[in-house]
DNA sequence: CCCCCCATTGACAACGTTGTCTAGAGGCTA
DNA sequence: TAGCCTCTAGACAACGTTGTCAATGGGGGG
């Protein structure tokens, strides 16, 4: 025999189950259940009986089973690009804000933009059998869902659309803000305008960078292909595209930036600068308004699309069976100061 | 009868089973558990039968009975303040990666400094049978966790110590980088400095006040109990304070932040004001060396935090049983331009 | 006073997997 | 060729809970 340990205290990792309680309470498995359940049909005599065998043996329902037993799991998945990217952190909170109101746990896990880790990912919560997803894609193929999504795994994606399937989606105006953030520069007095973006084979970038031609176009403004450099947002990769955009003989006077580490690379090449040059940036970040000139963006509203996302993966969870539906969450432009600095040649 | 879908296509919502797979593949059921898991004894020629009924299925494993049957969910959970919070995203990413190493998934939620979420939180992760718990306490009272961690969910707190129970727990060096921070106004001839800080029940706020007394005492300097103040962290709360420290009739000449938070609102405070105020805060945050004058900050390391305490609950989890750890994680003084002002008169 | 009904309670199967154990088919040795 | 050993494969119980159903007992109406 090896339970050297029997007899003293308690078993070390073993834990009480209702049986157990039901033995010390002098009463049957299922009245034990029932008590746990707030199920009514207990004499308040017999619960009382009951609730002190939980207390005394420190028993805590076994969620694992119930899970198992009830098929519904009481928790979503969320996929997010990177836990430590503050843009995530107020949509992670909504999501789990709205999970809490109905009783749900949140599991989550960054893909780093690999997409085989988000698919490892989004299975391994599948296996779970997480009652639904919220995924922010790094895939742009996830005909990997459809088994689950048809077994009734429902599933909504947020920042980009899906790859290859029909989903709820939802999105910034992405479009709609780059445009408004270029139409800006040019009320401004901006006739030649940069734009530094994401990958072309992000969503957000190639929406983006569409309503920077539309603005331009809408202007009747020509633009030259030298001002638009999409690609890595790496410190090094915006910091030599803004230079070469810069130093050309016939300089821009305004950038407009594709996103948030965009924005910051460039703040600080103009800082470098003598001339003046207009900024504005895609995505608010904090403390955007204590920089000198304060950063004019178009902002996102993070929150507001969690909340949005999370709203209808509970609204599929309640058995609405309509089509795919899309969501664009409007952007705001953030006027500060970057954005209204005049033209000023070389 | 009210399965008008039945026949047409597949069953919305179920999924197979391994007795359906085995089924299809005309083997026993078992077979079917050895073949997903890999274990040896399977001729190739069975496998391979079964992997084509697993793909014709759709077949993924119910990962609820695995964990009931095996009695570990390869789970952790993740119990911080708020998720939204930026100091937190690199904690939580690190706690991710850890778990991840090893095989876990992780579930987190926010307290959001209200002690009884924190239970209700932690309370409904034990029931999950999280293998661990990472907590960043909002409570100041954890006896609740006696019968979880005497049955066997390792327990590692982070950013704060536990109350009144004993646990393994990894710490910023709160007083040392307080006392630092301190020292370098001093070298740089200061001889007023206020101290604007959090919430006095928080351990961290009081272990800084701590460094900044000990700070001034070895320099042999007096602390006016005006130049303290603790409190909500709130803007206008910080604000009051500052300007009540600031117009003092002998007001201070640097002020020390306690935190992220007051930190940004000191900067707001002294750029309305002619006259230049020294600044350190505890905590770095993300552009700190935008703002002018940049900021000087004592820098923590939440990454540093998060893989540290993921790394001692796994250690747990491996079976060693040595008395409860505390680790420090050091702090590093980062000199950006605000903490190096000199002093000067009214 | 009898019968029916309702409230309380418990026995039992089921959820889908994994651990244990045994059966059977070959191959090898003596 | 008998006997043994190994390797594959499946039958069965168990994990801890919940849903279903039946049994018991007490109270009220006829």
């Amino acid at each position: 025999m090896t339970d050297t340990a029997r007899g003293t205290s308690r078993r070390y990792g073993t834990r009480p189950t209702m049986k157990d309680v039901a033995a010390r309470a002098g009463v049957g498995l299922k009245t034990v259940s029932r008590v746990v359940n707030g199920e009514p049909g207990v004499t308040p005599d017999t619960e009382r009986r009951v609730q002190e065998s939980i207390t005394a043996l420190g028993f805590r329902r076994n969620d694992s089973a119930r899970i198992l037993r009830k098929g519904r799991t009481a928790s979503i998945g969320l996929v997010l690009e990177d836990l430590a990217d503050p843009f995530y952190g107020p949509l992670n909170r909504a999501v789990e804000e709205v999970a809490r109101g109905h009783g749900a746990l949140l599991i989550n896990g960054s893909s780093a933009e690999d997409p085989s880790r988000e698919q490892e990912l989004v299975l391994a919560l599948c296996a779970r059998r997480v009652d639904g997803l919220v995924i922010i894609p790094a895939a742009d193929d996830h005909r990997y869902l459809e088994p689950e999504i048809s077994a009734g795994i429902a599933t909504v994606f947020v920042d980009r659309p899906p790859g290859r399937i029909d989903a709820d989606v939802v999105v910034s105006d992405n479009f709609g803000g780059a445009r408004d953030a270029v139409a800006h520069l040019i009320a401004h007095g901006h006739r030649r305008i940069g734009f530094i973006g994401d990958q072309p084979r992000i969503h957000t970038a190639r929406e983006r960078l569409r309503g920077y031609r539309t603005a331009m176009a809408a202007a009747g403004l020509p633009v030259d292909e030298s001002w638009v450099s999409l690609g890595s947002t790496a410190p090094d990769r915006v910091r030599a595209a803004a230079t070469g955009i810069l130093d050309a003989p016939e300089p821009v006077t305004a950038l407009f930036a594709g996103n948030n580490r965009v924005t910051v690379t460039a703040v600080r090449v103009l800082r470098e600068r003598p001339r003046p040059v207009a900024l504005v940036g895609f995505d608010d970040f904090e403390l955007a308004d204590l920089v000198r000139p304060a950063i004019t963006v178009v902002a996102q509203d993070p929150a507001g699309m969690g909340r949005t996302a999370a709203g209808l993966l509970f609204r599929r969870l309640e058995g609405i069976d309509d089509p795919p539906q899309r969501r664009e969450i409007p952007t705001r432009l953030i006027a500060r100061g970057s954005g209204e600095i005049p033209p000023s040649e070389s």
